[in-house]
DNA sequence: GTCTATAGCGCGATAGAC
DNA sequence: GTCTATCGCGCTATAGAC
């Protein structure tokens, strides 16, 4: 699954194969068929693991004591620790499978979307919490600006990797916190 | 080509061939070859009409007379334009292939790069002319804000055609604007 | 310039041995 | 649970008739 997933987040679902991943873990494609009869199964159960691990993450944010700010910073380092990890061209799998939702049976797309979802109403959270406790400044409403930060950072990591990856990302990262904070 | 553009628009490049192009406009693939040799250079001719087409419209709109901020809502339009037409989900052609940025030659991903230092480029004229003529109040770089914007409206384009499409998108525009007027 | 036909390959998926 | 072998299909691309 680290083998599909990482394969997915650099090329796309549609354009890897079980012999990749095959290739990638030194195991016969036939034995993936074991595990996951079809490429949609996998892909299932990928979105199932990913979204988990990536909102438990933003809980743990939620749940801290730092401010709001920081809250924001940290939610904004989760998608560059992404474009960090290891062959350093990643994207949020849901961005990817976003692009490619046209392609994806319905359980996948249903599931890509709850992920968006999930994530725009923690970051509502955050930000009324920060227009609370007076971290932020901002005009307008707070739905619509989670809406804002969330298509941001699935764009960012996306564009960031044909400029020159992080460094774009973290300008774009500092500069979401100045609108913000206002 | 309109066909072609449709169809990566919607599906993604790795997720079409000559036979749904051959489908869509009614003429054999072999005849499509006979065109685009391969469909890298199908991909290549797409990004080099898409660029023009629309660098051309951007430059009509900072040739304008208009206000910076007037600006700036008609860019964004452009992007709403593209999640409105036809088919109703297709997104921007050089976001989808920003996704798709590793399965490409390196001419095409060259292209695709291009057209987002381009547009980027563009954008900061808009934001620097803002600032000078009082439209805009933002703190930070204004290259950086560049940035930000055009991730923005790549990844709200993808995410919105998730979401309930131009109702989203729209939302996300009005608080852009709202953010950068400051 | 468009067609039919097909080469040659990689794909998702399955059967059956071990 | 992993393997070899293979099926059937769709793909990119080409050959050659019209």
């Amino acid at each position: 699954m680290d083998a599909a997933q990482d394969l997915i987040q650099r090329m796309g679902a549609n354009a890897i194969s079980y012999q990749h991943i095959s290739d990638a873990v030194g195991i016969r494609k036939a034995s993936i068929h074991y595990y996951f009869a079809t490429k949609e199964d996998l892909i299932e159960a990928l979105l199932e693991r990913y979204s988990a691990y990536f909102l438990a993450l933003v809980d743990d944010i939620i749940r801290s004591k730092s401010k709001a700010d920081q809250k924001l910073q940290r939610y904004v380092g989760i998608f560059e620790a992404t474009l960090r990890e290891g062959s350093r061209d990643k994207a949020c799998l849901c961005g990817m499978l976003g692009a490619e939702l046209a392609t994806l049976r319905s359980h996948s797309a249903r599931q890509v979307r709850s992920f968006y979802e999930a994530n725009e109403a923690r970051l509502l959270r955050i930000l009324e919490e920060g227009r609370r406790d007076g971290s932020f400044h901002f005009e307008g409403s707070a739905r619509q600006t989670a809406s804002l930060i969330f298509s941001l950072l699935e764009g960012a990591v996306v564009i960031s990797r044909a400029q020159d990856g992080v460094r774009h990302f973290k300008g774009i990262g500092v500069q979401l916190l100045n609108l913000i904070r206002g």
